[in-house]
DNA sequence: TTGCAATCCAGACATGCCGTCTTTATCCTA
DNA sequence: TAGGATAAAGACGGCATGTCTGGATTGCAA
């Protein structure tokens, strides 16, 4: 049985997350971030992450820019879609509806998210060929 | 950043499956299984793979059978909620909320499907204390 | 131009997971 | 009691992944 590489790994996650919440940012700023008291030896670390990162088109370098400017390719809804197929294609051979119902009677819905919940059904509803 | 070993691995998820479909199974039958043209040499494998899922408490071993018989500890359902709290965690901060309505618009719900998914709402506006 | 500091780039390295395999001990059955 | 099957413990190896090193390149200041 071959292990399968992670799509994207925690260390990667951590920098993601930095670009989703600053925009384009050099690899000195990143670094900044991730490693508040870091002795510059993590700047090749952040480096390889992006490198990583830019080879599977999660990221974008633009090399205009000096430094150069790093920009996230996939949103967070897009890597919590991926997750989801991820976990279905392995336990519920690729069905997204289990995961559904399973999460509808996981989470303990406030009236709030209930109502907001249907109104999302009734937006379907009127439009029956959602985009993309 | 330390690395994250995986809760269950794909391997160990394998074995799973056979033990949800099956029941409670042998280690010779379920190598049988697991490797149709195995030369043997695999029953070691899956010998490891149940030890440590054992260690994990996700499989029963009862060892008053001869030969010992396992048994799965957690369900399907289970093991989905907890993948589906893992990326929740890792994503949205825990929360499972976004993942739902991430589900609902990526899903392509028939007018069927959004029916039930009503029902299922409204019944969890009845019972607002939900079991577990 | 020259020197310098920062950045970029390619590759090596290390740690630990995880699937596999080997060896030895233990148990049932004939 | 002999022999085959199973149990148990540990070693091994490949590889993913986070980290680090050395040298090339760039922009800027004197």
């Amino acid at each position: 049985m071959a292990r399968t590489p992670q799509d994207i790994t925690d260390a990667e996650l951590a920098v993601l997350q930095v670009l989703w919440d600053q925009g384009r940012e050099t690899i000195r700023e990143l670094t900044d971030v991730l490693y508040p008291s870091g002795t510059g030896v993590h700047y090749a670390t952040v480096q390889k992450l992006l490198e990583r990162l830019e080879g599977k088109k999660f990221v974008k370098r633009d090399r205009a820019a000096w430094p150069h400017r790093f920009e996230a390719m996939i949103g967070r809804d897009d890597l919590i879609s991926r997750r989801l197929q991820l976990t279905a294609d392995k336990l519920c051979e690729g069905a997204l509806a289990p995961l559904l119902t399973n999460l509808v009677r996981a989470t303990r819905l406030s009236s709030d998210e209930r109502k907001s919940l249907r109104s999302l059904l009734d937006e379907l509803d009127r439009e029956p060929k959602a985009k993309k």
